[in-house]
DNA sequence: AGCACGCCGACT
DNA sequence: GTCGGCGTGCTC
């Protein structure tokens, strides 16, 4: 028997990509089909009445009863996974206690996995002359003619000789025209990693070669290695890193940038098409299921050399991926939150290890996680300073908003207005930025104090005028904005109470009611394309005054911006979550960055009630080692990640007592946690403790650092069964600890 | 997740 | 008698 074959009848391991129940094994026994199949195969297969995608894993486990072995359905026509994929997976289903089958999901999120290869009907010209010529069937040949052989589909065909199809099928008929099935899922045009001059500046020469080599070690002997990328917007990361992908192409290896969903501009697209001639393939919620698909087969078969892709791009399976950069590393969207529950910028690691990939993140504020790594000695660490070819970053100030006398519906201080109306009136652009979406955040009566929440989640509503709604931004619920008070019955009490950037928006208006003013915010764009075409037309001059949430940090360039106003920069402070800081610190930095990336300099203006918050002090300063310094000292000290470790433990239920009869019951039998030295802290209310209608209750586990932590956990979680309707979710490294 | 099996109340 | 409520268990 060949290694990794097992013919007809033999018993094969298939981990399938549903998980059913908790009470099935990682693998299911079937028996080889006809013909036989090899490892890593992609089969159908039945279970119970219905068919399900799997792949061949390995042999049988044997632990199911013979006699009842049923049948691999069909082996699928796709390239089987390869072995490192599969060793990716079961590493990271392991490192964040994920059932196989919901990780192997993400890696098989391609539509049509099950149909034969797509086809498509061409056209092009035939050697036999028909027998009798019509008006229209000339014209047919001549089209087919002048474009010189090229093949057309019959719509484009018809359209462009202006005749009807039965034309086309005529002249099939006699062979004058030949009609053939062409592969729909082509592979993507060749980049040309020389096809631009390189003009790399400074300190950047050094470490676009740093990189280079590294991709190039990764291609040899040296194989996986890990590079912290950091620079100050416009230090022109996003060049060097280019470089280490004109190296993969060079190697004739495939190369993966992972960049935040909303980052994916036609920005970073076109920079890459002039550096080598093409855009890269792109993998995110916006890309048709035609383009999907053909990008997974073509990532399988070898198809594409280049892909920029959200998080979930991390499962394609390459055939052979020599470089995973993690443009943004910081990036709390690298986070997937719901379902299964990974951290991207990790992930990107652990496979870069696997299949000998470089992997860079890069930064201009990295994570204190990389950070840590690069100080430990885990990751090199490259460095890029002053801008170049640019002026410096923005000038910082803080304006004290305890000297600040404003009326309870404004929230531009008097100097941030005068600055907004110099840099106006000299042509250029100002940027408002505001953390919260729609009008205003609360809705509250003022006959009684209620305020307005929304009904399946403990959350308040917010009012979006745009909408003219109160939208719940947990679960997305709307409702009309009430004229009675629902708790009270008052008519006509209720009041917005603070901004949201629609409403600073009509602040801004009324007072410079001569500026082209937009606001751009995720909620106001139906799509992910329309947003991008704003933000194309406001860095082209289309507006003098850009109201924004978070999406504005992320990497858009507005060449005419030059001032930065942060309405509120204690926002984030507030709570006593760990990374409060870190994140502030983060998104800051990020914003300011957004001003002065041409020639003139910029100037970030930020309001604050505490001026003298440590933070507010360490973005003003600018240092962000030193920031980073402290921030690490005082997470030692508490051994707090990275220098602790933690994983959070989510019951939810639509029933509040059964889950936390459950915590409590966990929290009480914590042996296996104890015994790797591990606290558990809770059962309490989780963050947000009820969304769409389930109560979520929270346990928090924090263990030494070197500690077997998913052990311990899985030993812990499996002396429990849960109830009906009740779901526990385990969050390795979460975000958010209080 | 579905879908069967199974063990107790109100209907023809 | 039997139709149907949804609790418990099974799917390689």
């Amino acid at each position: 028997m060949t290694e990794g074959f097992w013919p007809e009848g033999e018993t094969v391991g298939v981990a399938v990509t549903e998980a059913l129940g908790r009470n099935l094994g990682p693998l299911l026994d079937y028996r080889a089909p006809a013909g036989g199949c090899r490892l890593g195969d992609f089969v159908e297969v039945p279970l119970g009445p219905r068919r399900m995608l799997g792949v061949v894993w390995g042999a049988g486990t044997g632990g199911f009863d013979r006699a009842k072995l049923r049948a691999i359905h069909r082996v699928l026509d796709v390239a089987p996974m390869r072995d490192e994929m599969r060793a990716f997976l079961t590493r990271a289903a392991d490192y964040t206690l994920t059932p196989l089958p919901a990780m192997l999901r993400l890696a098989t999120r391609a539509p049509g996995l099950d149909a034969p290869p797509a086809t498509r009907r061409i056209y092009r010209l035939g050697g036999a002359e028909p027998d009798r010529m019509t008006d229209a069937r000339t014209r047919v040949l001549e089209v087919l003619r002048d474009y010189g052989g090229l093949a057309f589909t019959l719509s484009e065909l018809t359209a462009q000789a202006g005749v009807t199809a039965s034309v086309v099928k005529g002249l099939v008929k006699q062979g004058a025209v030949l009609e053939e099935d062409a592969p729909r899922d082509l592979p993507y045009p060749a980049l040309d990693a020389d096809a631009a001059q390189v003009r790399l500046q400074g300190d950047q020469v050094a470490a676009g070669a740093a990189l280079a080599a590294s991709v190039a070690e990764a291609a040899g002997q040296g194989g996986f290695s890990a590079t912290l990328l950091k620079g100050v917007t416009g230090s022109g990361k996003t060049e060097v890193y280019l470089e280490a992908v004109a190296e993969a192409l060079r190697k004739g290896r495939q190369a993966l940038v992972l960049l935040p969903e909303i980052a994916l501009t036609g920005e970073f697209l076109t920079r890459v098409e002039a550096r080598f001639g093409r855009r890269p393939a792109e993998w995110h919620s916006g890309v048709t299921m035609t383009e999907r698909r053909r990008l997974w087969r073509m990532a399988a078969e070898g198809g594409v050399q280049f892909v920029a892709g959200a998080r979930s791009a991390l499962f394609l399976p390459f055939r052979d991926l020599g470089l995973i950069v993690v443009d943004e590393e910081h990036d709390s969207s690298y986070k997937q939150e719901e379902g299964v529950i990974y951290n991207a910028r990790d992930m990107a690691v652990l496979r870069g290890a696997l299949c000998g990939a470089a992997v860079v993140l890069a930064s201009a504020t990295p994570s204190l996680e990389s950070w840590a790594n690069a100080q430990a000695g885990k990751y090199r660490r490259l460095d890029l300073g002053a801008r170049y070819g640019v002026a410096e970053l923005p000038a910082m100030k803080a304006i004290d908003m305890r000297g600040q006398k404003l009326p309870a519906d404004r929230w531009i201080s008097a100097p941030l207005e005068a600055a907004v109306a110099a840099r106006i009136a000299a042509g250029e652009q100002a940027l408002l930025f505001l953390n919260r979406r729609g009008f205003a955040p609360v809705t509250i009566c003022r006959a009684c104090g209620h305020q307005i929440g929304c009904d399946d989640c403990d959350a308040r509503m917010v009012e979006h005028r745009f909408l003219k709604r109160l939208m719940c931004h947990q679960c997305g619920a709307t409702k009309p904005v009430p004229t009675a008070c629902p708790a009270c019955g008052v008519e006509g009490r209720l009041a917005p109470v603070g901004p949201g950037v629609e409403r600073l928006a009509e602040e801004v208006t009324a007072t410079f009611p001569d500026a082209r003013v937009e606001i751009l915010s995720s909620d106001l764009f139906g799509s992910a394309r329309a947003l991008k075409e704003r933000i194309e037309a406001i860095a082209q001059g289309g507006a003098d005054i850009i109201i924004g949430t978070q999406i504005v940090a992320k990497g858009h360039n507005f060449p005419a911006l030059t001032l930065v106003g942060v309405i509120d920069a204690d926002l984030g402070l507030q709570g006593s979550d760990l990374r409060a800081a870190e994140r502030t610190f983060q998104l800051m930095r990020q914003v300011a960055g957004r001003a002065g990336r041409a020639e003139r300099r910029g100037e970030a203006l930020l309001q604050t009630h505490q001026p003298e918050h440590p933070v507010i002090r360490a973005i003003l300063g600018g240092d962000e080692e030193a920031f980073l310094a402290a921030e690490a000292a005082e997470r030692q000290q508490a051994g707090s990640p990275p220098y602790g470790r933690m994983a959070g433990i989510i019951l939810s239920s639509p029933d509040v007592a059964a889950a936390f009869d459950l915590g409590g019951e966990m929290a009480r039998r914590d042996g296996p946690l104890r015994a790797i030295g591990a606290e558990l802290y809770g059962p309490a209310p989780a963050p947000i403790a009820r969304v769409r209608g389930r109560h979520r209750v929270r346990l928090l586990v924090k263990a030494p650092k070197g500690a077997p932590l998913q052990a311990a956990l899985a030993d812990w979680i499996a002396q429990f069964r849960l109830p009906a309707n009740l779901r526990l979710a385990v969050d390795i490294d979460p975000q958010s600890f209080f």
